[in-house]
DNA sequence: TTGTAAGCGTTATCAC
DNA sequence: GTGATAACGCTTACAA
């Protein structure tokens, strides 16, 4: 900046007051100032910008998973709206470990991010009510409300009741949830699934899963064959069905002829035609997008009391799931 | 910091010597210092850290495509080798927009990064060197080699070579090629097709696509039908692959007993046992590591010369190709 | 309209 | 070991 001052023949807040547009500055000047500029390849150092300024105008993202399309679809949401309010967003990766989890969230607020968005997260409220001390935090897929967080969430326990009650109107009677693990939202939809199948005088079962794609194969390859083999499965989501999927396949179990399967998500691959996945969709953009607009509520216009917008999951029903066998 | 050097009554140096565990402390002052900034939630400001350190132990990873399962994969490999360096990641989505991405490196230089990541990126020689001018830069995925910057590869000759042959072998004549459009590997997996075909005396056929999943499907769409319809495609990448595959199934052409289908880069999605995509793979998580690790030369080891590595990718036969029917 | 100077929250170099 | 004090690169009153 120094440099690029004396070459403009300027003082350095000169050189400032250009690079912020301010309007009172001669076109003289600023011009000399931008050229010199461009010709040093001046690149201004945000370091010292937000310590000056005391603002950073950036957004931290921390995703949970980066290979999962759902939160990918998520983020697309929340960089529309940043971008609509010149924010930065820095996006984070959890890797699917609550440690990094916390590293990453340390980092953002040492980074004196303006707003946190935590996209299924796997920290405890301890974490999280820490984290939102620093900075105005707001929780996609958060699985529930969190009394004083922010949260977007598609409600789960409406979708597992989707799904559930797809199957059951199927004619299905054996029903085997896959959990989601660690994941946030696994209660919400393994409690939802539980209760549909409860008040349908089902027996409920589930299975102990993960919410990656390769979660479920090595248990459901020993029910194969077995008396205990379900005619239907609700899984997680749609990565975690896919597995089940190819787990189905490789044992040579027909789906849906011998078993019907359901997802969750309704990510990209649920829709690929060889698949064609039922699932259960949520709206993953506008999620992204409200929790942006939510949290920027918080910044611009002093919100303190939390909010909890819950936005409604809807059933897509495509070729995986159908009538039990023993019906048709 | 100050007020955490006052409930520990030292001065702010103190804690400063603390924070960056310095051996001369006594153990009493440090667990003071300790206890008061975790009493007080303190977490160092990053930004004055890294002003006043001259460097920020953080390095920039652009991505193209979050979407891609391609490239969280190269991800997850930078983020292995930067963790053992001690080194923050921070990612920046490109979104598939080369202003965008042009953006994003400015951010990053801003930010002071100590190096530059980027994976796929679309900007053209003359934006690339001067980023390269502020920090050591690695483009994973570069599509070719460019003079004076390091890069990594995975052929994209040999393995659009290896594609077609496969399909050529298999008894193929007429092979369509979409090509990735504005992405950067297009024009060199495009060049090999042309190559590949012209070598086995075959009339290359090239549709215009682009790297989206949905890209190819009008134009196959309007083939169908029609004496123009190959009895093979290659595709630019798995993604537009799968939605190759889609329209396929859509318009009623079976595959591969009519038309077979070969992607490009063995995401995760290609080995879904009801997409079976035959593809080329590429060593996804390999190529992060090396980046990683080819740019810590320029960091640590002060290498000036530019460095291309060039891995080897290799066919995965599944199921989506097959003698043509006419052979059958 | 432009320049001077103080301050942002750290680290680092000194003396003590 | 510990505590002043000067950077670090920028912004922003305030003065000129």
């Amino acid at each position: 900046m120094e440099t690029v001052a004396e070459k403009a023949g300027v003082s350095r807040a000169l050189v400032s007051l250009v690079l912020n547009n301010s309007p009172k500055v001669s076109d003289q000047k600023r011009n000399a100032v931008l050229n010199a500029a461009r010709e040093l390849g001046y690149q201004p150092n945000l370091h010292a910008r937000n310590l000056a300024q005391q603002r950073t105008q950036t957004i931290g993202v921390l995703v949970n998973d980066l290979h999962n399309p759902f939160f990918s679809e998520v983020v697309d949401g929340v960089e529309a709206e940043a971008e609509l309010n010149q924010l930065r967003v820095l996006i984070l990766n959890g890797g699917r470990d609550p440690e990094r989890e916390q590293q990453a969230i340390d980092t953002f607020i040492q980074f004196r991010v303006e707003a946190l968005v935590l996209i299924g997260p796997r920290l405890d409220d301890e974490q999280l009510l820490s984290a939102s001390r620093h900075a105005p935090v707001i929780i996609v897929a958060a699985g529930r409300n969190h009394p004083d967080i922010d949260t977007i969430t598609a409600d789960d326990a409406t979708g597992a009741h989707l799904a559930v009650n797809h199957l059951i109107q199927l004619g299905h009677r054996s029903i085997l949830h896959i959990d989601g693990g660690a994941n946030i939202s696994a209660k919400a939809r393994r409690d939802a699934y539980v209760d549909a199948m409860r008040n349908a005088q089902l027996e409920p079962r589930v299975l102990i899963g993960s919410d990656e794609e390769d979660g479920a194969r090595q248990p459901i390859r020993e029910l194969v064959g077995t008396a205990e083999l379900p005619t239907a499965i609700f899984a997680f989501n749609d990565l975690l069905a896919a597995g089940v999927l190819d787990e189905l396949i490789d044992s040579g179990v027909a789906v849906p002829d011998q078993v019907s399967i359901v997802g969750y998500d309704n990510t990209f691959i649920a829709g690929l035609r060889r698949l064609s996945l039922t699932t259960v969709n949520q709206p993953r953009h506008d999620m992204g997008r409200l929790a942006m607009r939510t949290v920027l509520e918080r910044i611009e216009e002093g919100r303190v009391e939390a909010v909890h917008h819950d936005l409604q999951p809807t059933l897509v029903q495509r070729g995986t799931s159908a009538a039990p066998a023993t019906l048709s």
